[in-house]
DNA sequence: TTAGTGATATCC
DNA sequence: GATATCACTAAA
């Protein structure tokens, strides 16, 4: 078959946020555990964070050692630990030097950002490390689907403006033959 | 609707 | 040092 698992390399992320949030969703997020357990789940959500003009952006309040990474190199894994309990990931994009960087918000099986980093045992101790290392890496199967913007959510204390912004990207229809 | 949970940022 | 806030989830 003309599928092949290609993994996505770094000049994949080292584009503008806005061009990765989409093309990440129907790709699969593989978490390769201590254990040596391999866990992979179809990415079904993402939402795109950054710019020096978005106040929904963690690094808009200005740099700081928890923002540092949002300015770092693209392909390096960004997790933040949110209301004391849930670990959220995001992997940064675009160039060295400007704080973006996109949210993976949901996996087939694990819908938001919390479950799906429960689901694949992501957890601070991955925070700063790089998709190259191999740890946890983003694959490209060759499944295709239609991708769905909407609003982003739980930034309720970013501007309006910023609010109505159509930064998240759902799947849709499945454009694929087979899986 | 609210409680739970802990790191980070901001204020004294 | 103290408080307020948060890109969430589960339970009620």
């Amino acid at each position: 078959m003309g599928s092949e698992n290609k993994k996505l390399n770094d000049s994949f992320f080292q584009r503008d946020r806005l061009v990765v949030a989409p093309e990440l969703v129907g790709k699969l997020l593989v978490h390769q555990l201590p254990s040596g357990e391999r866990l992979s789940l179809r990415i079904t959500e993402t939402e795109a964070y950054g710019g020096a003009e978005d106040t929904a952006c963690h690094a808009h309040r200005g740099r700081t050692p928890r923002t540092e990474l949002l300015y770092g190199p693209a392909g390096v894994i960004y997790v933040y630990l949110c209301y004391g309990i849930h670990w959220l990931l995001n992997i940064i994009t675009g160039e060295e030097g400007s704080p973006q960087g996109v949210l993976i918000r949901a996996c087939e099986g694990a819908e938001g950002p919390g479950r799906l980093t429960k689901a694949l045992g992501i957890t601070g101790a991955l925070n700063g490390g790089r998709l190259s290392d191999g740890i946890l890496t983003v694959v490209d199967d060759g499944m295709r689907c239609e991708i769905v913007p909407d609003r982003r959510v739980g930034i309720g204390y970013a501007s309006e403006e910023d609010q109505a912004r159509l930064w998240r990207f759902k799947m849709g229809k499945n454009l694929s033959s087979v899986e």
